[in-house]
DNA sequence: CATTCTTACGTACTGCGTAAGAATG
DNA sequence: CATTCTTACGCAGTACGTAAGAATG
């Protein structure tokens, strides 16, 4: 038994399956099967009933889970107390996509600079493609982005997720009904541009439904295709959480459309090779600050 | 950090040293070091004062150390609450030789069967080298006897230690002084057979200072050797402490002599084949219900 | 000079990811 | 048939033991 494992049951429990739990911890659905595995045979019974979709504790490992949650806070207590933050020092460069550069990176910033001050943080803000391209150049080692990443040299660990909607600002005049991509393209359509993760998302919405979809206005900065929106300009993809306080306020509106899409997820992404204390220092800082919902659900 | 490395420090502080903390733990030295190295890379700190012969704990040493067995004791908790000694099944086939057995055998029997029904014990009584053999061919799996074994398919855990000293019945007349080899040989040597740990010790304690020595009664057991030697027929190398109710009474003399035996190791053997749950059982109860000295000091 | 810890190095193991398989609703 | 867990397998990082080295009293 040892603390991965106990930390693995948590969160599974926590977010109700294997493959999440694994998005979370920065490991596969495979490497935690493994480990509830041998957990299992440690303690000579099984912890889920693995019955359908969805896994559920077993008395045993209910049991087991109560032990874990003190146990392992025990341990972050060692490890808080005796690393001292002044030791963690070093670069970060931290790549982050317009979504976070507009909300929470200032206090992800500060909370950063003040609780470790021995770290230099240069960042990065740009689309998602261009980080991905950035990380694996190795010009940055962080990134914070859309989706999450498969390559050998990086692991991707789940912040949170938004939900993207077509948005309109307040002038512009629309039917009252659910919308779809045929209603769309008569008007201008605000997309980001083609490197970032929507680009392609926006284009498959159009396509599943047969309608040809030409892109007319597109711009790298998300938080300048929100204020051309609320201008007026046109209609765009935007994160509903993420503009919640525009919305809410009648600066933006939040369309009924069909299809919907797919709730987006949110990764901190890290080259293999960095400081592993670095590395979970950024990450707990993150986990702490995020405005991203933590369930997909 | 890790549960083997909090288990490392706790036994380091516990037997004063990192060599004897290994043997306890069935480790070597070195591995006991880079444990340590470890630990103290993760903390940030040295935990312990290598000055001369006696490792000493550091201020933050003492503090992992609190730490460190609350830990483990919870570890130790989880473990002895899931793990239903019931489930323990296998068998054991144990070598013990002769101070074991004629001492905390039966209390070894005992609790093992009682706390653990579903094991199936063969007990194999003997001489160290004969069970040492008998582990080498596979014959048994685990064994208590002197010494400890330097052998890749076998693990050593030190048990405790009994010292050795020169014994005589009550009816023998010898001088009051303290006696050496020369004064010895005026008598009968009662010794175990040539397979015995103490056989080669007892050769080399004589041919140390010159003293030509020539076996005259040898025996494969220890307590018919006492019981000889109780009986007056000559004098034989006895651990002191396993047959001190027979010295306080006066039935078995300590003579003084020279040159001192140093303390005797006994060790718990196991072949690395071998279940390690099934392992760790048996080793737990024979801590337990050891009657060995636990310092070789 | 005996005792103890450290370092260097080769090996064996274990934990991880990929990819394919089986079960479920 | 999409979703989820399991299994098989290969690789890589790690923990270990051996053996030699350095420091101490």
């Amino acid at each position: 038994m040892n603390l991965t494992q106990l930390e693995t049951l948590i969160a599974i429990n926590e977010h109700g399956s294997f493959a999440r739990a694994g998005a979370m911890l920065g490991a596969t659905q495979s490497t935690v099967s493994a480990r509830i595995r041998e957990l299992e045979r440690y303690v000579g019974a099984e912890l889920f009933d693995r019955a359908g979709y969805r896994v559920q504790l077993t008395p045993v490992g209910e049991d087991l889970l109560n032990f874990a949650h003190q146990f392992v806070g025990r341990a972050r207590g060692i490890s808080r107390r005796f690393r001292q933050p002044e030791d963690i020092s070093g670069l970060v460069r931290l790549g982050v996509v317009g979504l976070v550069a507009h909300t929470w990176l200032p206090a992800l910033v500060k909370t950063l600079h003040e609780r470790y001050p021995g770290l230099t943080l240069r960042l990065d803000v740009g689309l998602t493609r261009t980080l991905a391209e950035h990380l694996r150049q190795g010009t940055i080692e962080f990134a914070i982005l859309a989706g999450s990443m498969n390559d050998p040299n990086l692991m991707s660990q789940t912040i949170g997720f938004d939900e993207f909607g077509w948005t309109a600002g307040r002038s512009l005049v629309l039917p009252e009904r659910s919308l779809g991509p045929e209603d769309l393209r008569e008007h201008p359509i605000l997309t980001l541009s083609e490197d970032s993760y929507h680009y392609p998302v926006i284009e498959r919405w159009f396509q599943k439904s047969g309608v040809a979809y030409e892109n007319l206005i597109s711009c790298n900065s998300m938080n300048v295709i929100a204020a051309l929106t609320e201008a007026g300009l046109g209609i765009s993809l935007l994160p509903q959480r993420c503009y919640r306080e525009e919305i809410r306020t009648g600066r933006l509106r939040s369309l009924r459309t069909h299809p919907r899409f797919p709730k987006v997820e949110f990764s901190f992404v890290t080259r293999r090779t960095v400081d592993e204390v670095v590395s979970a220092a950024t990450f707990d800082v993150i986990r702490e600050v995020s405005d991203l919902a933590p369930e997909a659900a």
